[in-house]
DNA sequence: CGGAAGACCTGAAGGC
DNA sequence: TGCCTTCAGGTCTTCC
């Protein structure tokens, strides 16, 4: 569910548990992402700590402690973390929990394709998940020159160009379609056939798409919440996702879905050109 | 290299 | 009411 400004808002709504001491952890002991079960162990180390901030890179969050650890969080499709009061019962599928005192941090994911791990802070660009991800596209920004750079030679679709978090972290399934829309630029078109033009609208479109989503505090269609269980408003200002047989907002033409890469796509077929 | 398809999971929604 | 199918903000792997 979550994409940049999504797990952005997250981030910021989890402030609150700054400064708070983790008194105790909890977990259910279920695999998640890929069959991997929350490294038990590693969580228990984290007891003691206080947690010091809480950092987002790409789609990942860090909840930073005054050790030398912070806890990585993905939230997948449909995670959720959370602050409740200790005393509130607990949702189904909670799968991690750190006790802050009065308060829980919780971490709930029905479909368990979240992930959990617990990070070395000197090292945590070497964690397999955060090494291979490109430049945030909001806290280092869409540079146009790099990003048409590395468009060079890909003769792979636009949609899945943009999508690549090796290229640019962040960038999810709503907000391609949404940035693409916005430069007028087909989902299928090949990164290669870019110009330099092109290549800075898209940058800029995406940087676009994102603050304004941020702004909106993300778009909940399921299972978006933000920390405090509040639900995100970007849904309501949606160009093209999840408008198919609706009119284009800016040439009337009736929108179309498609399907890329096992994906849902939105695109007008007549202002976004092939 | 790239893309399609499948894998991992649960739950909501729609058709009958 | 129930049963069935389809679909979902994400990765990751396997096969062509």
């Amino acid at each position: 569910m979550p994409e940049l400004p999504e797990v952005e808002t997250v981030r910021r709504t989890l402030t609150p548990a700054i400064g708070a001491r983790i008194a105790s952890v909890w977990d259910s002991g279920k695999g998640l992402h890929m069959a991997r079960t929350p490294p038990r162990a590693a969580l228990k180390k984290l007891i003691g700590s206080r947690i010091t901030a809480v950092r987002r890179i790409g789609k990942y969050l860090l909840v930073d402690t005054d050790g030398e650890r912070s806890l990585l969080v993905h939230l997948g499709m449909t995670g959720r973390l959370r602050i409740h009061k200790a005393a509130d019962v607990r949702a189904n599928h909670t799968h991690v929990v750190l006790g802050l005192g009065d308060r829980e941090l919780r971490f709930s994911d029905p479909r368990r394709f979240g992930q959990i791990d617990v990070v070395k802070r000197s090292a945590e660009r070497e964690h397999p998940a955060l090494s291979i991800l490109g430049p945030d596209a909001l806290t280092d920004g869409v540079d146009p020159v790099a990003f048409h750079a590395r468009s060079r030679g890909k003769k792979a679709m636009l949609k899945a160009f943009v999508l690549d978090q090796s290229v640019l972290a962040g960038v999810g399934n709503i907000y391609a379609s949404e940035a693409l829309w916005r430069a007028k630029l087909r989902p299928t078109t090949r990164a290669h056939k870019l110009t330099v033009e092109s290549a800075h609208r898209l940058a800029l479109a995406i940087s676009e798409v994102i603050a304004n989503a941020l702004e909106n505090g993300g778009t909940s269609l399921r299972d978006f919440v933000d920390a405090d269980g509040a639900e995100g408003e970007n849904a309501d200002y949606l160009w093209v996702y999840d408008r198919a047989g609706q009119p284009c907002l800016r040439c009337k033409s009736v929108i179309r879905r498609s399907v890329l890469q096992g994906r849902a796509t939105f695109y007008c077929p007549t202002c976004q050109k092939p």
